[in-house]
RNA sequence: CUGGGUGUGGCGCAGUUGGUAGCGCGCAGCGUUCGGGACGCUGAGGCCGUCGGUUCAAGUCCGAUCACCCAGACCA
């Protein structure tokens, strides 16, 4: 791609109302416009990452063999008002609407009980279970306070699994299928070392849940682990008895700031008796369906991995992430002709810095969006049939001849 | 929601005891530059968040309101 059509107008200063090191880089390398508080657009370099996150996701919940659907934001008071969840002092984060026609509406902030009520059509007996589905969308929460840039707001992107089984033991089997599934997508978006699976509240669904926390400084949460992080929970549940459950001591247990990037919860029937979702069993009987919900949020995940590690010149994208995987410098005209030619052909590799700044500018910014490597061509190594690789992680700059790095990017 | 703070060209800021707005960056043109955010000259761009009041006169004083930020509370 090339910078010039990519909405890039990189800032020397940050907007002031950007206070997360993560949101001032985003907003400054053009990734993401701001639009209201807790509200972003999505820029191209910001949206090419969100999908690549998004992939990630979608590939390892495909895996688990659960299928890709889509619901719709607008949600139908009824089955709200059936969990006892529509009014707004039960769920205070809603963002509600009305019907010209008459009527109101709400913006959905998850979706268990549209999920649920929809599944009423397609589970009518054990023949039809386990069934499950996912979704990524966009959810709307009225939070009363947005902060932290991308990691905390009104309007995201959220990946929400959803699923259905006979019983609690049918249930297990598949959660611990998810928890895996979303240990590699921790893994693969480059947050595994420092992402762990929480004991946290099961709130108003069960006696617990697990939460993905990744250790961050300004993450909102207080995580406590034991010596080899083997036992982590949430301090909302830091009491007698999980520690007991638990097996640990209090004593025993440090604590650290981190971000929730992801939740999964044993649902049972706190979604499937209000909504009446039931199957019929081998002998005819009615069953309840057993549910569970599992969520990430994608937009989180960007803001997190961004605020992880960035360092002070800028982001730093891990691979697998990054919007490109060169930033492409070219010094000179005979360079410059050759930069346009590998951008043209190699478009998803490379952003093509096609300014007519000056080099020490494209070096800045090229810091600034965090790329994984810098690749200058210039008349001057183009004579010795070079180029010059730079690792924007480590800074480790290094000559590789024209050959060889076509070579390494038709194996890509 | 409670408490605190901030709104002045695209971004960051200054603006004295009220007298009709200025700087840096960015932007446009010309020229010199061209491997680490160059330099010179010229130029464009602002009802000072909004509404109302006080005053001969308001960016500046008063009131209201909106937006944004921080701390807390809240957070399937």
């Amino acid at each position: 791609m090339k910078l010039s059509q990519s909405f890039v107008k990189t800032l020397r200063d940050a907007p002031k109302d950007e206070t997360a090191k993560s949101a001032k880089f985003l907003v400054r390398a053009g990734f993401v416009h701001k639009e209201l508080a807790g509200v972003y657009t999505f820029l191209p370099l910001g949206l090419i990452t969100l999908k690549k996150i998004e992939n990630i996701i979608r590939e390892e919940m495909n895996a688990l063999g659960s299928p890709e659907i889509q619901m719709t934001a607008l949600q139908n008071p009824a089955p709200w008002q059936a969990t006892k969840r529509w009014e707004s002092e039960r769920m205070d984060i809603w963002f509600k609407t009305e019907l010209s026609a008459g009527g109101e509406l709400g913006l959905g902030p998850t979706h268990e009980e549209p999920g649920t009520a929809m599944m009423k059509d397609y589970i009518k007996s054990y023949k039809d279970l386990p069934a499950s589905f996912y979704q990524f969308q966009t959810k709307f929460r009225n939070e009363l306070r947005a902060k932290s840039g991308i990691m905390r707001t009104r309007e995201f992107l959220m990946k929400d699994l959803y699923s259905f089984n006979v019983d609690q033991a049918a249930h297990d089997e598949f959660y611990h299928k998810v928890e895996r599934a979303y240990k590699n997508v921790y893994d693969r978006v480059g947050l595994g070392d420092c992402t762990f699976e929480t004991f946290a509240s099961g709130g108003a669904f069960s006696k617990y849940s697990h939460e993905f926390q990744t250790i961050l400084d300004v993450g909102e949460d207080t995580i406590y682990y034991n010596h080899d992080k083997s036992v982590v929970l949430n301090e909302e549940v830091l009491n007698d008895e999980i520690l007991a459950d638990l097996g640990v001591k209090r004593d025993e247990l440090e604590s650290c700031q981190a971000a929730e990037v992801g939740n999964i919860f044993s649902l049972g029937y706190k979604f499937s008796e209000p909504l009446d979702l039931s199957f019929s069993d081998k002998d005819g009987k009615k069953q309840l369906v057993y549910m569970g919900s599992y969520g990430i949020g994608v937009s989180r995940v960007m803001g997190v991995i961004a605020e992880k590690f960035a360092d002070d010149k800028g982001l730093v994208w891990p691979e697998t992430v990054a919007p490109f995987k060169y930033y492409l410098v070219a010094i000179g005209e005979k360079a410059g002709k050759l930069a346009a030619e590998w951008e043209s052909k190699y478009s998803d590799l490379f952003l093509y810095d096609d300014r007519a700044n000056r080099p020490g500018e494209k070096f800045a910014d090229s810091e600034l969006m965090g790329l994984p490597f810098r690749i200058v061509i210039s008349d001057k190594t183009l004579d010795n049939d070079s180029l010059e690789q730079t690792n924007r992680k480590t800074g480790e700059t290094k000559l590789l001849t024209i050959k060889d790095f076509l070579g390494i990017l038709t194996h890509v």
